[in-house]
DNA sequence: CTAACATGGTGGACGTGTCATCTATTCCCG
DNA sequence: CGGGAATAGATGACACGTCCACCATGTTAG
């Protein structure tokens, strides 16, 4: 903080869409996860899991890849591939190329509950998020997270600057 | 599901949207709350009640205005106020109108850890956010938000139809 | 007045996410 | 080839959030 003799506060417009897209997101995830909860056994995490695996051909893919594709850290990945592992959802099978790592496979049920619950979701993504806005706002937003999402790449080694590490 | 006879699943615009915002949501939480721990003893959910508090004139707020203003459950307030009560960021005074409630009150410790913090925190904002985006595209999320925001608040009948308890 | 209901808040159980640390393997460079 | 660095993943401790059941106080209608 030393080199920071002035702070930027936010701007009323700043914080109001600031403010504004945090209610959003709170509420939807919330909302959608409990729209997962009361109509499947499955949890967003879950149905983000499921969805992830039965994207390949083989319904499978290797942990670390799966925490690189939900962008997760690793350590989340094991965590969550275990409970569900506990649940039936997915299971483990040993890598031949690499035997330090593993295959996260859907299992039979886990497919099933995914296929049970995709369409509710769906639906709720529509009418809480997409129906409400024109394609031109969804477009706007797409663009506006994607350069948000760019500018975090790049600024790996931003982050450890005097701003943030003070 | 018993009325859909078809899935209206997203369109890839929608889809784009719809991740890419996920994803930045995800990233910048994330970030936010880094930052915020590296550069002081306070996790973001400590800020935001900080914030809350001292945005008031007499520094306190009753627990569940607190939870309204920030759209928690009563008991995520509850949960988190007593852990912010145990470090000494807050402490909690008995109300005399209303002999079930308390004041939530910041302390001056409170109050010096987010001072100390504010800068660092929304110099990150602006870094990750706010500076990567153009005015006219901060308008548009706030509208957009917005526009999500008000569905919401209506449609608190919405959520109890067939699409969703199926 | 009092019985029913609503409201403010607590507490525990559970699932989830992060961090730090650890082991086993694989990669790579001299 | 040998040895250090990177990688795959597991694990334990902890903070966080949600749900649900619960208590105490307040409010309201008959």
């Amino acid at each position: 903080m030393k080199f920071m003799t002035k702070v930027r506060w936010l701007t009323a417009r700043e914080e109001r869409a600031w403010r504004a897209l945090q209610f959003m997101q709170m509420r939807l995830e919330g909302e959608l996860a409990r729209q997962l909860a009361a109509a499947s056994g499955l949890s967003y995490p879950d149905y983000l899991v499921l969805v992830a695996l039965t994207d390949r051909p083989d319904g499978r893919m290797r942990l670390f890849e799966l925490a690189e594709v939900l962008g997760w850290e690793k350590s989340r990945a094991s965590h969550h591939v275990g409970r569900m592992v506990d649940r039936g959802l997915a299971k483990k099978q040993k890598c031949d190329s690499d035997r330090r790592g593993f295959y996260v496979v859907v299992t039979a049920r886990g497919r099933r509950e995914l296929e049970a619950a995709a369409p509710g979701h769906v639906a709720t993504v529509r009418r809480l998020f997409v129906d409400r806005l024109t394609p031109g706002q969804l477009d706007a937003l797409g663009d506006a997270a994607e350069a948000v999402l760019a500018a975090f790449d790049q600024s790996a080694d931003g982050q450890r600057d005097g701003r943030v590490r003070a």
